[in-house]
DNA sequence: GTCACGGTAGTACCGGGGTACCACGGCCTC
DNA sequence: GAGGCCGTGGTACCCCGGTACTACCGTGAC
């Protein structure tokens, strides 16, 4: 039997989540937390096999409590889910410590499969973010650079993380929910921008986005 | 006995509010419809009371979707449902012929009784937008009448000046810029964009950038 | 005539964006 | 160890962007 404790700060999610699982007959769920914190206590008095963790919550975040959950020492696992692929939150996810990283565009014989996985040791991701994320760890190794497709020269003098920040430009988010869904501060959020803004020869986050359709970094 | 229609991209989502309204005996859930033309399809097909529809799906999205399905003149209701409680939507909702617009952040409570309430003729609007909404509408009511073959519906409330100074404003120019060149006092630059952000569902120029080249009123 | 609408223009206010700095830790390469 | 790059963070400052509200004029519809 598994235990779950479902931690999201959406009551119609976490009632679907609910659901979902106690109509398997090998889970069941402990309780529901409604942001971080709550996750984070109710984790350490109820041991539960798994949280499914969503990660933009209210409060302490999901990234957040993964962390302090996983530094515990606890053998609790993390299932953290997130409405977008986004690559941050799974590198975040990952490096707080979570056992796995699922979309909740997942289809609901998937997240059942996935916590079980999570509940047996097993670690399991989200298929579209799986390649994406070994480019990534790839991509970090010394040797990596055969990538001879740099698109447009603009984008050549950017970092990867400039490159990631140019990418949430366009996406159209202000600095605050850059810094929110990213996890910095928003100074460092301004740090980056400037220095895309510079790199990339704009003379504000407007002619970025327009630079970031224009070189395909984002597309319509 | 309430009849609907679920139309939702995420499974685990569709799941959840499946299990919900078939928890009450006065409703019952006709189908599901995964994306905008699956919604419209069937609910010609279905007749459903309401039709419980996302914003965001791939392909036709839930604002185009509703327009559809109200213009056909059925007497199926329409209530939106997004994730987040931003304006744009609303706007565009309402103005596409939506019955109601709640957040997902709602109890499950008040998505049945907002069921209800749209199935009897009512309209239901997410506590925290209603005032909003209503400033909005204070100044320019919904358009009507002139949508035919427009390419994107985001653009058929805006008047020909609008696409103009939307337009410019996807070429990256500062309302100075389009102030000087088009021969505009700046506060009357300001009075249009303000305008076009507000009826193209844009919190700022950045989003208006990206809402123009998704439209394909600017290319890269 | 009057009403609605589009285009123009103004004022006042404020919050976010952008800049200019500086600083520190980690990592890699000489 | 020294230097450089990168990512992170901070402070202080200024200005543009966006909003709210008001106003006038011309045009077309009724």
């Amino acid at each position: 039997m598994t235990t779950v404790l479902i931690a999201d700060d959406q009551p119609l999610q976490r009632f679907g989540f609910r659901m979902l699982l106690e109509s398997q007959d090998d889970m069941t769920v402990l309780d529901e937390a409604a942001n971080g914190t709550e996750a984070v206590r109710k984790t350490a008095d109820l041991r539960p096999d798994v949280v499914l963790m969503d990660v933009r919550m209210p409060g302490l975040d999901g990234i957040e409590a993964t962390r302090r959950i996983t530094a515990s020492g606890d053998r609790t696992r993390v299932l953290i889910l997130t409405t977008f692929d986004l690559d941050e939150y799974a590198y975040a996810g990952l490096r707080a410590g979570a056992s796995g990283f699922l979309v909740k565009d997942a289809q609901p014989e998937d997240l059942l499969s996935g916590i079980r996985a999570v509940a047996s040791g097993d670690a399991v991701v989200a298929p579209g973010l799986t390649r994406r994320l070994l480019d990534a760890y790839v991509h970090h190794l010394p040797a990596g650079g055969t990538e001879s497709a740099q698109p447009d020269p603009r984008l050549a003098a950017l970092t990867d993380r400039e490159r990631e920040i140019l990418t949430v430009i366009g996406k159209g988010w202000t600095n605050t929910e850059i810094a929110e869904r990213l996890h910095l501060a928003e100074s460092t959020v301004k740090t980056h921008v400037g220095r895309v803004l510079a790199k990339t020869g704009s003379r504000d986050r407007v002619q970025a986005v327009i630079c970031a359709y224009e070189t395909g970094l984002v597309q319509p």
